[in-house]
DNA sequence: CGCCCAGTTTTGAGTAAGTATAATCTTGAG
DNA sequence: CTCAAGATTATACTTACTCAAAACTGGGCG
């Protein structure tokens, strides 16, 4: 369901300039620069895309950065407070995920595999009437919902039998 | 989080003629017509919402409905299936919610409570450009994300402490 | 520079939600 | 009536996440 990351680009996220870096971001977004939160922020921005909390552990443990699960817990939820990271509302698959607070975009997600795309955003989606409004909105994206190519293709070749 | 549903409500829903005329919902869309299908079909049908599993399993054993959590997972899965029920893509809470499938509508999720609000779609989103498309768009809704009117309530009485 | 402490991380235990597997029951076509 | 496909249930297990409390540390201050 993920295509697979290269150590060099998980050695390039632990790389200690970058990390430096980084820790500046989380300073000026009024959290301390620790090595958890630099280290989780950086894998998650270098290998962008909607990752599960658990992903992030697995592919720093494969340049041998291990974290406790619950650090990573605090660390994400930190860094979705103060805005750095968003959780993704796309839903579907069993664990939330998470992506890196970027320019808006919004969501394809495939019923079969629960893989969720990209989808670049020309247009910000309509506003409602004001009085159907429950309360503040802060931000919105659009959900498309569907089969991606591969699950095409795989249902298709089972018609077919 | 959630509004509580009234006994009465229950009831009506565990109604046998009503039960029966929805066993015919459930044999149109291709299914047998089995009493948890019905049950669950209904209760979900009568509260609205968006509701979990085990919401549902809940709120059946107030009304002497009891039924392993096992086959409500079965059965949530087959109206999934054959498209009576939606799993409501909202996400935020831990759980898998789901809506029966009724005419289009957005939501409205609040950042703080999780709770999810359904808004009236005038228009149906946008479809983004062919060659963005990872595959094959079955539908789509806008998700609004912020602070629902009590938790706006909440934030504001917190800053004047 | 070195101390301090609120803010962080870590440990370990616990829970809720969902999955796997296989046995049993039901139902309707023939 | 029979039997196989379909549906339900029991049991055990896993995964994703939470809680509480102890241990540690970044960075402001003297």
């Amino acid at each position: 369901m993920h295509e697979p990351i290269s150590l060099a680009t998980l050695r390039v996220a632990i790389d200690p300039e970058r990390l430096a870096l980084l820790g500046d971001d989380l300073r000026a977004a009024g959290l301390r620069a620790t090595r958890p939160r630099e280290l989780l922020y950086s894998i998650l921005k270098a290998i962008g895309g909607h990752r599960s909390v658990d992903d992030l552990l697995g592919l720093l443990a494969q340049v041998d950065e291990t974290l406790p699960r619950m650090s990573a817990y605090n660390v994400i939820a930190d860094l979705e407070r103060v805005g750095l990271v968003r959780r993704s509302g796309a839903g579907g698959s069993r664990a939330v995920l998470y992506e890196v607070k970027a320019d808006n975009h919004h969501h394809f997600v495939c019923r079969s595999c629960q893989a969720v795309f990209d989808i670049p955003a020309d247009t910000p989606p309509a506003i409602p009437d004001e009085h159907h409004l429950p309360g503040l909105i802060e931000e919105s994206e659009i959900i498309y919902r569907g089969l991606c190519r591969d699950c095409v293709a795989i249902e298709t070749a089972a018609n077919d039998e």
